[in-house]
RNA sequence: GGGCCGGUAGCUCAGUUAGGGAGAGCGUCCGGCUUUUAACCGGACGGUCGGGGGUUCGAAUCCCUCCCGGCCCGCCA
C-alpha cells in the first residue's frame, strides 16, 4: 500500500514475496514503486500462462536451481490413504512433467514422515486393496498398546507389511502407479537411521539458543530449557519429548521418558532415563520439514491450506535463520470436498484413488488435479457425469473441435500432461462414449448389443478398428459401475429372468400384439413407434404400457428409451419375453 | 478478534495475466425425430459476476469497505 505509513512496526521479517499464494495474486511487484532492490524478482516478462503448473515452473527456472530439480510432497501415514492425499502427489507432478518437458531434469519425492508418533487410533483404516475397512477388522488392542511409537516401530495392522508406516506408503505408491506418476517414495525414518539427518540435527542441537530465538516466534512452549529433539525411548519405543541434556561430540542426547500430551489424553512415559544418538530420534515438525529441504535439495513443494498460515512461514524462517538455506517454491492448493462435505476419514466421508477408477479413466482423474488448484472444488460423486463430460470436452477442445478460446488454450498445453504423454501427444482422438449413454449400455452385459446401440446411435464410427471400439466401450463398466454404486437413473439391469408380474387383460393382449409386431422384424424405431399404436389400439394409456415393458424387462417401472432398446436385443428373447414366456 | 484464501446462471465451472460483448456444459422448459418415457437434434428461459462505495468515457477484472465460507493464529503434524 502507501509507501509511509511504516511506522516503527516491528518485524518486517517475512516480505510479502514470501507468500506461498503465488497462484494468486501478482503480490510480489504488484505496486511498482519499491523501485530498486527488486531485480531478482519473478523474472518481469514472462508471458501469460493457461496452465498454472507452468506459472510455478516459472518461478522455479527464477531460481536457477541445480539440476535435477528436486520436487517434494508428503504426510505423515493415518489411517486411509484417500484422495486428499493424493494431491501431493500429483500437483507436483504436474509441475515435474512440465519441467521436464522445458528440458530439465526432474527427481519428484514423496517422504512418508513416518518416524512421527501414533497419537490417536484411526476410525478407519484402508486394506491393501485400498479398501476402507473399521478399525474392528484388525486388531485394534495391538494398535493402542503401540500409541506414542513411530509408524515405523508399528507392525501393518494387516499383517503384511513391516509395518504400519511401510503399508500406508506402499498404497499411496500403488495409487501413483495407477496413474501413472513416478515418484520415489522416502522413509523419513531411514533418512534418519541413514544418517542423512545428522548435519542437521547437529545445526540445530550446536545453537539451542538460536534456534529457541527463532521457534519461540511460533510456540509458546519454547523456553529456555526447550530442546527440540524427541528421542525414542529405548526401553518403551515411544517418541519422547524431554531432553536433559546434549553432548555434541558424541552426537547423543539424555532424555527422560515423560508423559506426553495429545489432545484430552495423555500417552505416558516409562520414566525411562537414557541416552539416544541423533540418529535414534527425531527433530519436531517446525525444524524437521525444513531439514527436509535441506537434505533433500528440495526446489518446490505444493502443501494444502492448513500450511500455509503456520508451518510455511515459520519453515520459511527456520530454513534462512537456522540452516543458511533458501525455502523452496511453494504453492498452496485448495482442499476439495467430496459429495459437498469436507473428506473426513472418522466420518467416513473419504474415497481413493482405487475406488474412483471403478468409476473413470486415470486420465479424468489426473484431468480434475490439473484445473486450478486455488479454487476449492467439489467432487460429486453423484454427478461424476459431469466431470467426465468436462474432460471430454476438454479433450476435444485440444483437437481443435470446440469454439472456446480459453479452453483451447488451456487444453492445448494441459491435455498432453493429463494424458501422461507429454513428449507424444496423441495424433488422433480417443472415441468416447458419452458417460451417461454408457450407463445405458451398461444396463446389458452383451457386448454385441453394446457396439450395435453404439454404432447406430452415432457414437462408433464406421470404419473404427476392433481396438478403438474396444476401447470406446470400456468405459461402460465404469458406467456401470457409477450407476450401481450411485443407484442413481441409469443403475436398471436387463433381467434374464421373467419377472413376477400380473397384467390385466387389456395391457396382456396389446403384450401379445406388440409380441407379433417384433416377431415380423421391425428395427428399434419401428417398435418405438408401435408401441405407441398398440396402446391406443387396445385404449391403455401409453404410461401403463410402457411401466408394463419396464416391468418385463428391467422389473422396474421406468427405463431408457424402450424401442430402440429392445430393437437391439435378440429377437426371440424380446418376443418370449413379452408374451411373458421366458 | 487478527491474518490468508475463496465467493460468476439451479448444478459443475471458464473468463480476472494486459479494464471495453457476461459465457460454456449440464439441468429445467418448449419444440423436433409419423411417438408424453431419461440416449439424438433445435430453441428458449435463466445471473444485482456476494453487497456497497470509489477510480475510469467504460469495472466480474483496479482501489476501499462490509457480508458469507474455509484455513491458520495453544499442542501436534
Amino acid at each position: 500500500m502507501s509507501a509511509d505509513d511504516d511506522a516503527p512496526d516491528a518485524e518486517a521479517d517475512s516480505t510479502p514475496a514470501d507468500s506461498p499464494h503465488i497462484l494468486s495474486e501478482q503480490a510480489r511487484g504488484a505496486d511498482g514503486e519499491v523501485g530498486a532492490g527488486d531485480e531478482t524478482g519473478d523474472g518481469g516478462g514472462k508471458g501469460f500462462h493457461a496452465f498454472w503448473a507452468d506459472v510455478v515452473a516459472d518461478e522455479i527456472e527464477a531460481r536457477d536451481p541445480d539440476e535435477p530439480i528436486v520436487i517434494k510432497g508428503g504426510v505423515s501415514p493415518s489411517g486411509v490413504a484417500h484422495l486428499g492425499n493424493f494431491n501431493e502427489i500429483i500437483r507436483g507432478y504436474f509441475v515435474a512433467a512440465v519441467l521436464r518437458e522445458r528440458g530439465h531434469e526432474v527427481r519428484q519425492v514423496f517422504t512418508s514422515d513416518d518416524k512421527d508418533p501414533l497419537r490417536k487410533l484411526p476410525r478407519k483404516l484402508a486394506n491393501a486393496d485400498g479398501e476402507i475397512v473399521g478399525l474392528g477388522e484388525v486388531d485394534a488392542g495391538a494398535l493402542g498398546r503401540n500409541l506414542g511409537k513411530p509408524y515405523t516401530a508399528i507392525p501393518d495392522p494387516f499383517g503384511e507389511r513391516e509395518s504400519y508406516a511401510a503399508h500406508f506408503a506402499a498404497l499411496l505408491k500403488a495409487d501413483a502407479d495407477r496413474l501413472s506418476i513416478p515418484v520415489e517414495m522416502v522413509s523419513n525414518t531411514e533418512l534418519y537411521a541413514d544418517g542423512a539427518f545428522d548435519e542437521v540435527t547437529r545445526t540445530v542441537l550446536a545453537d539451542l539458543d538460536g534456534v529457541r530465538e527463532v521457534l519461540s516466534e511460533y510456540q509458546d512452549k519454547v523456553d529456555g530449557e526447550y530442546v527440540p529433539f524427541n528421542p525414542v525411548c529405548s526401553e518403551c519405543g515411544k517418541i519422547t519429548e524431554t531432553v536433559t541434556s546434549v553432548d555434541l561430540d558424541a552426537e547423543t542426547v539424555e532424555y527422560v521418558c515423560t508423559d506426553m500430551d495429545v489432545g484430552d489424553n495423555t500417552i505416558e512415559g516409562c520414566g525411562h532415563e537414557g541416552t539416544a544418538t541423533f540418529r535414534e530420534g527425531k527433530l519436531p515438525w517446525r525444524l524437521e520439514w525444513p531439514g527436509q529441504w535441506d537434505v533433500l535439495g528440495v526446489d518446490f513443494e505444493p502443501f494444502g491450506k492448513d500450511h500455509a498460515e503456520g508451518s510455511w512461514p515459520s519453515g520459511v524462517d527456520v530454513a534462512r535463520r537456522v540452516f543458511g538455506t533458501e525455502p523452496p517454491v511453494p504453492m498452496v492448493y485448495e482442499w476439495f470436498t467430496l459429495n459437498g462435505e469436507p473428506l473426513s476419514s472418522s466420518a467416513g466421508n473419504i474415497v481413493t484413488v482405487p475406488e474412483l477408477l471403478e468409476l473413470l479413466e486415470p486420465a479424468v482423474l489426473r484431468y480434475f488435479f490439473a484445473l486450478h488448484p486455488k479454487k476449492a472444488r467439489d467432487l460429486d460423486i453423484e454427478r461424476l457425469d459431469q466431470l467426465v463430460d468436462r474432460f471430454d470436452r476438454f479433450e476435444r477442445a485440444y483437437f481443435g473441435e470446440v469454439d472456446d478460446e480459453d479452453l483451447t488454450a488451456f487444453a492445448e498445453r494441459a491435455y498432453p500432461f493429463v494424458v501422461g504423454r507429454a513428449d507424444d501427444p496423441p495424433e488422433e482422438k480417443p472415441v468416447r462414449l458419452p458417460y451417461t449413454f454408457a450407463a445405458v449400455l451398461g444396463m446389458v452385459d452383451d457386448p454385441d448389443f453394446r457396439e450395435r446401440l453404439a454404432r447406430d446411435e452415432g457414437h462408433i464410427p464406421e470404419d473404427a478398428s476392433d481396438e478403438v471400439v474396444e476401447a470406446a466401450l470400456a468405459r461402460v463398466e465404469k458406467a456401470r459401475s457409477w450407476a450401481e454404486r450411485t443407484g442413481n437413473e441409469y443403475d436398471y439391469r436387463l433381467q434374464t429372468e421373467l419377472p413376477d408380474a400380473d397384467f390385466d387383460d387389456d395391457i396382456a393382449a396389446a403384450l401379445d400384439d406388440l409380441a407379433d409386431f417384433v416377431a415380423a422384424g421391425h428395427d428399434g424405431d419401428a417398435i418405438q413407434s408401435e408401441m405407441y399404436e398398440t396402446a391406443r389400439a387396445h385404449d391403455v394409456e401409453v404410461s401403463d404400457f410402457f411401466a408394463a415393458g419396464y416391468r418385463l424387462f428391467f422389473d422396474d417401472t421406468q427405463g431408457p428409451r424402450l424401442g430402440e432398446f429392445l430393437g437391439e436385443l435378440e429377437r426371440d428373447y424380446v418376443v418370449a419375453r413379452l408374451r411373458r414366456e421366458a
